[in-house]
RNA sequence: GGGGAUGAACGCGAAAUGGAAAGCGGGCUGAUUUUCAAUCAGUUGAUUUUGCGAGUUCGAGUCUCGUCAUCCCUGCCA
């Protein structure tokens, strides 16, 4: 029975390259009819938060990565992964270091690791060297018993090599002189990840690791570590990273919110676009389509399918039109105007109920115009926030002229003062106001002023919407009504908001 | 300093076994004589092309070696 986790650790909000080797976990498992879990790894108490934790779980839930048993937490395993390694000392296979603890400063960290690495090549150090790595049981448990402090590290063999077979990346080898005796529990009983790590996926049963390319190294510990213990040793798929522009590591300190799956939701994201996107991140379908449901992207998943060369997302800090990858917008846009209107819906109601445009009539008297304008507007907008947005006008005449239009479309043409008031007679004047009878109008009343009827075209459009594009107009006319058209139409905004 | 991974157009990325460098996004042009980030049509991007330099071969994106760049690991962080 083939098992998957996602494991992210609740330290702020949830990353997108986290959330797709979630929805890489998941599309796994629904594949073959496994089984996916979710584990928190909050054993770093000072950084961990329910709120991250919250935002994980309704980042899943958005994004509709379902899991199907109860969530761990690793914190609760803690007691059993200190006594998994007293027991590895027992066995020999681990040791006590009574090496006292080094301080570090977190900000400089790797630079110190890298002096150091240098300093003990220059000195000819290496890994196996710890003194108390083969102390005598008996001293060991002497100087236990009598207070002194000491961490748990695991005994690599000093020789020989460790290898494993990636499904993503390959055959891996790595000399053990190159792995240190890792940190089992630290000085203060505190069980460290790479041991909580493993321990955790044994009890869970998981059968395949699908996790981020950065613990591809770390993964050889791991196998040491299931090979002291005695498990079986599951099978591993590490995924590309995923960069910034300049093919930096993505961060939030340095990226701000695009790099957050809740700013994706928050600005208008379909979550099935989102979904879709994130797929193609490393993984790309057998057939080349690239729009796939649900359904579709389980079905066509497969390990084998994932690339090795990480992917650069690529947004654009300071262009709000380009404020994230251009295909991730493409790709919402498509699904905003192709999407069964059904499912679409639900989705406008909800950003029109949190902008105060909702009406309770959309839902029953005025259900079919509603249906009707969103079929309307949605043809041309990119999130779900351009429907209370550029969308403002069709449900309320709480709404800005755009001042480009204006000077456009209206104050061009001084006459328009006169006419747009006369076209509205002309249109309540016809009997049966619709898209083709609002046309007939208007060409009429065009030919007779002598003017073309794109002026009245363009001008009806940004007094209609306050904008300077938008669908056809003659359907606008239409779903804004008879009423409100020749209101707008009257409406001396334009002159006295735009004056001069 | 050591070890590991990767390197295809502006971005995502197809190209078993060496045998004509797909598709998508983006850009551009035209049409829609009513706009547009919609739609349709076309087009441009690697062409002394597959980071660079050699080698093996009738033939190399694919194999070998070197080199450069980026990222990861090297922690009593995760």
């Amino acid at each position: 029975m083939t098992r998957v986790r996602f494991a992210p650790s609740p330290t702020g909000y949830l990353h997108i390259g986290a959330a797709r080797s979630a929805l890489f976990n998941w599309l796994f498992a629904r594949k073959v009819g496994g089984t996916f879990l979710l584990r928190i790894e909050d054993t770093d108490l000072q950084r961990s938060t329910d709120e991250s934790t919250r935002s994980i779980i309704e980042g899943l839930e958005w994004l509709g990565l379902d899991y199907d048993e109860e969530i761990v937490f690793q914190s609760d395993n803690a007691e059993k992964h200190r006594v998994a390694a007293r027991r590895l000392v027992e066995e020999g296979k681990a040791y006590r270091d009574f090496t006292p603890k080094e301080q570090r400063e977190d900000k400089s960290i790797k630079q110190n690791i890298a002096d150091r690495a240098r300093a003990h090549a220059a000195e000819g150090i290496d890994h196996r060297n710890n003194p108390f790595r083969d102390l005598s049981q008996d001293e060991s448990e002497r100087r236990a018993a009598a207070g002194e402090p000491f961490a748990i590290r695991l005994k690599v063999a000093p020789e020989g090599v460790s290898h494993f077979a990636d499904i993503a990346y390959g055959e891996q080898e790595r000399a053990f002189s190159e792995i240190e005796d890792l940190v089992l529990l630290r000085s203060d009983g505190h069980p460290l990840y790479n041991l909580s790590v493993v321990l955790d996926d044994i009890e869970m049963g998981i059968t395949h690791v699908i996790r981020g390319q950065d613990h591809l190294t770390n993964t050889h510990k791991q196998i040491l570590l299931y090979q002291a213990l005695g498990a079986a040793i599951p099978q591993f798929a590490h995924l590309p990273l995923i960069l910034a522009p300049n093919k930096a590591k993505l961060s939030k300190r340095k990226h701000g919110e695009v790099v957050s799956l809740t700013t994706y939701r928050d600005r208008g994201f379909v979550p099935a676009a989102f979904r879709n996107f994130l797929a193609l991140l490393g993984w790309s379908p057998p057939e080349g389509r690239e729009i796939l449901s649900r359904d579709e992207l389980i079905n066509e998943f497969s390990l084998e399918g994932i690339g090795r060369a990480n992917a650069v997302f690529n947004f654009h800090e300071n262009d709000p039109r380009h404020w994230t990858d251009d295909k991730a917008l493409w790709m919402n846009a498509e699904y905003i105007r192709t999407m069964p209107l059904t499912d679409l819906l639900p989705m406008v109601k909800a950003e029109l109920r949190s902008e105060k445009l909702w009406r309770e009539e959309y839902d029953d008297d005025e259900r079919a115009w509603f249906e009707k304008a969103v079929e309307l507007i949605r043809q041309r907008f990119f999130t779900l926030k351009d429907f209370s947005a550029q969308g403002r006008a069709y449900f309320s005449e709480d709404f800005d002229l755009e001042e480009a239009a204006v000077r456009k479309n209206i104050l061009k043409e001084p006459k328009l003062k006169e006419l747009l008031p006369a076209l509205a007679d002309r249109l309540e004047a016809v009997e049966l106001f619709t898209a083709t009878t609002a046309e007939a109008a208007l060409r009429a009343f065009a030919d007779e002023a002598a003017v073309k009827a794109g002026l009245f075209i363009n001008a009806s459009r940004t007094m209609l919407t306050g904008q300077a594009v938008g669908p056809s107009m003659f359907e606008v006319f239409e779903i804004i009504g008879r009423e409100r058209s020749a209101m707008r139409l009257r409406s001396q905004r334009p002159w006295h908001e735009f004056a001069g």
